[in-house]
DNA sequence: TTAGGGTTAG
């Protein structure tokens, strides 16, 4: 009796929600009739209680018993199933939920159990969900209710719960189906945890499902995201049919373990096979393109979605964009995105990465504020992008502003952002801000990447023996360095001339189990070639176990040009020429180690060369930052409203690196220059002066990064290497081809041959 | 009444 009340009490109080539930729905839906008349008999049956709402025992007790509680509980049943399916908050669920408790219903009904469940993991509150499956497991269970709570735990990332509750089940007398193998395959995949995933499969075999095509689909991809992406192709080779999904699996699977052109192979094989792709398809097969950096089957890969109207779905228009900018394509990727019908948070930092990723930063922020206008509000994502672009720009003030903005829009700022935080800082040459960040980092949150992050920082700074302290304290928190880690120290060592403890940093690796890769051997090669021990570094390169990569040869070229060595410098332009022949940098450099020696006959040939093969270096531009403005600047560069300022600061610079010892290399400098202007002209564009910048801690108005040496010549925008403009003076400077005068900021040149 | 494949960053 006491049931009942408590049960008529319940309905009561869940009236108002049900009734406006019922308002919501579709008038022309099929269903109609069928709700209606639920909706009818419950108002019958409510309006009868509510007309006698102390319901008298007696009266009850003259009743036949079992016709009224079956039909109150069917009620009941039917009204929590309403309820529930309307259900679009928490608060409804609890009282629900509550509701079935009191009154029992709960246990004997393991459908609404699950209903219960499936809703509470919607809200991803798993906790609760598992109350209910607890609950009922006491009275009532079977295949289904297991599965359902397995499956709200790998859906909410609870994946070691799923896992632990797919053991407890294997305990029981309630036998896994074909339903409950793909929800625990699933918890396996998301963590990688392939011993685990081994022994699901196992028992799918032991069961007889590994044959079902569900189950397949998600061993495919478990093996896959485990990284055993052969043994997925073992079990999609068997597979005696496959559907669209299947082939997907597969594809992605080639595809996230970066193998293109299997990828690719397969999506024919697929299309041979009659089946078409859809939108999950193309995003893949997009994705493999874009890791090819084919613009060619790029643009197929865009026919074909737009043919087979894909394009209106955005995920596609999105894997679109991303596969252009991996291309190289940054005009077609706008021109995509600019096209968009509608666009989400993923479009737009698509199009923002697009851009960082093609050295476009400034187009990024400008993209950005469009972005901020639209609406669509920055998420983690493109906080990542747009500190990248920061960093890029060697922007403090955008970087600062940016971070504000990180703080402002209340954006969660994970290990990943901080670090990339961390990153911008250093590089943008506020190395304490970066390296507070670092410190209030605890010490157990704190991963390779966050030391990797400020040891890259000290070494960029010339901070060499900061650095390599920073990578002790790294080993004795426990973090075992990888190979960017030994990068930025071997790089760190080079840029402070260290070069004993740069050797045995490159010995230690081994300690480590990092094997060195090319990159390892370019700074070592680097590091050894600037400090004159070209022999060294060229016994090295030669010794190397792995294939001698252009970034060694190049190395060791740049050394030959800083130590005049031309006999070396032609051994290693000869291998760069073979592995890179279309890089004009490289005849560019051989060439000034040529001039350097007068041997004005090679250097023209060379220069030849250069136009045979129709190149021509790329104009190379510091990037400045004024106020809160950042400029890119040219040689000779008038335009530019802040060019007085900017010169007047080198100036005081060069005057300051002159006080600190800074002694100029003079030996590029073409022989028509006086001594004093060959000094003026290297203050403005040696490398140097960014270390210096850094060593001194001159904290000026005109923060000024330079990323290259100036090569431009204004007139014939011709490029070469150590052409400059000195203010005020004319100079004449010669290269392989022309002289150039310089005056005034402008140039004019001729041929001299 | 419960199912398998996807895009941005790092």
């Amino acid at each position: 009796m006491s049931n009942s009340r408590c049960q008529l009490t319940q309905l009561h109080v869940l009236l108002p929600s049900l009734t406006k539930g019922s308002k919501k729905h579709d008038p022309g839906s099929r269903n109609k009739p069928k709700v209606m008349h639920r909706l009818g008999s419950w108002h019958r049956y409510h309006f009868h209680v509510s007309c006698k709402p102390l319901v008298n025992p007696s009266s009850l007790a003259s009743l036949n018993t079992n016709y009224a509680f079956n039909s109150f509980h069917d009620l009941t049943e039917n009204l929590c199933n309403r309820l529930l399916n309307s259900c679009n908050g928490s608060a409804l669920l609890k009282q629900i939920h509550s509701s079935l408790t009191a009154s029992g219903i709960i246990k004997r009904n393991s459908h609404l159990g699950a209903q219960i469940i499936i809703k509470y993991a919607k809200f991803g509150d798993n906790n609760s969900a598992r109350s209910v499956f607890d609950t009922i497991l006491g009275d009532k269970s079977n295949s289904f209710l297991w599965n359902t709570m397995i499956r709200a735990y790998a859906n909410g990332g609870c994946h070691v719960e799923a896992l632990e509750l797919y053991s407890f089940m294997r305990k029981t007398d309630i036998a896994p189906n074909n339903y409950t193998f793909p929800f625990v395959l699933k918890a396996c995949a998301s963590k990688s945890l392939i011993i685990e995933g081994k022994v699901v499969h196992g028992d799918a075999i032991r069961t007889g499902f590994d044959f079902d095509l569900y189950v397949e689909a998600a061993l495919v991809d478990m093996y896959a995201k485990c990284g055993q992406t052969d043994e997925g192709f073992k079990i999609f080779d068997k597979m005696l049919m496959r559907d669209l999904v299947c082939w997907t699996a597969m594809i992605t699977a080639y595809e996230q373990a970066e193998q293109p052109h299997k990828a690719l192979l397969l999506f024919q094989k697929m299309q041979l096979d009659g089946v078409l792709a859809d939108a999950v398809a193309i995003v893949s097969v997009a994705s493999a393109v874009g890791q090819l950096g084919d613009t060619m089957k790029a643009k197929i890969v865009h026919a074909y979605a737009i043919c087979n109207g894909f394009l209106a779905d955005v995920s596609v228009e999105n894997a679109i964009i991303a596969m252009y900018a991996k291309c190289g394509n940054v005009s077609k990727a706008r021109l995509v995105f600019d096209l968009m019908e509608e666009r989400d948070g993923i479009s737009w930092n698509s199009m923002l990465s697009c851009y960082t990723q093609n050295g476009q930063a400034s187009e990024a922020l400008l993209l950005f504020e469009e972005m901020l206008d639209s609406g669509c509000k920055p998420n983690p994502v493109t906080a990542l992008i747009m500190v990248s672009a920061c960093a890029y720009l060697g922007s403090q003030h955008l970087g600062r502003k940016l971070h504000n903005l990180v703080i402002d829009e209340k954006i969660k700022i994970d290990a990943t952002l901080r670090n990339a935080l961390m990153d911008m800082y250093a590089k943008c040459g506020d190395l304490d801000t970066a390296t507070r960040i670092f410190n209030d980092i605890h010490l157990s949150e704190r991963n390779a990447t966050s030391w990797n992050v400020v040891i890259s920082g000290y070494g960029m700074h010339g901070y060499g023996k900061e650095a390599l302290n920073l990578f002790s304290q790294m080993l004795q928190a426990g973090v075992e360095p990888d190979h960017i880690t030994f990068t930025s120290l071997l790089s760190a060592c080079g840029h402070a001339g260290l070069i004993d403890e740069g050797r045995k940093c490159f010995a230690d690796m081994k300690k480590h189990s990092v094997t060195p890769q090319a990159k390892h051997y370019a700074c070592m090669v680097d590091m050894l070639g600037r400090a004159g021990l070209l022999n060294e570094a060229f016994d090295m390169i030669q010794q190397m176990p792995i294939p001698q990569s252009d970034g060694v040869w190049g190395a060791l070229l740049l050394a030959c040009r800083i130590h005049g060595d031309t006999e070396l410098g032609e051994i290693a332009a000869r291998s760069l020429f073979q592995l890179e022949p279309e890089h004009a940098g490289y005849y560019v450099l051989m060439s000034n180690i040529y001039a350097a020696s007068n041997r004005w006959q090679e250097v023209g040939k060379l220069r030849q060369d250069m136009k045979d093969r129709g190149l021509r270096k790329p104009s190379a531009f510091s990037v400045i930052e004024f106020g809160k403005e950042v400029h890119g600047f040219l040689t000779a560069d008038r335009v530019n409203p802040y060019w007085q300022e900017v010169y007047r600061k080198v100036e005081s610079m060069a005057v300051e690196m002159k006080m600190v010892g800074y002694v100029p290399d003079l030996s590029c400098v073409l022989h028509d220059v006086e001594e004093e202007d060959k000094e003026y002209i290297l203050s403005y564009h040696s490398e140097k002066l960014a270390v210096a910048f850094g060593i001194m801690k001159i904290d000026p108005e005109i923060a000024i990064h330079i990323t290259k040496n100036l090569r431009i010549c204004s007139d014939c925008h011709s490029a070469f290497k150590f052409v400059s403009y000195v203010y005020g003076r004319k100079i004449v400077v010669r290269d392989a081809n022309r002289f150039h005068h310089f005056q005034d900021g402008t140039c004019s040149c001729n041929d001299y041959w």
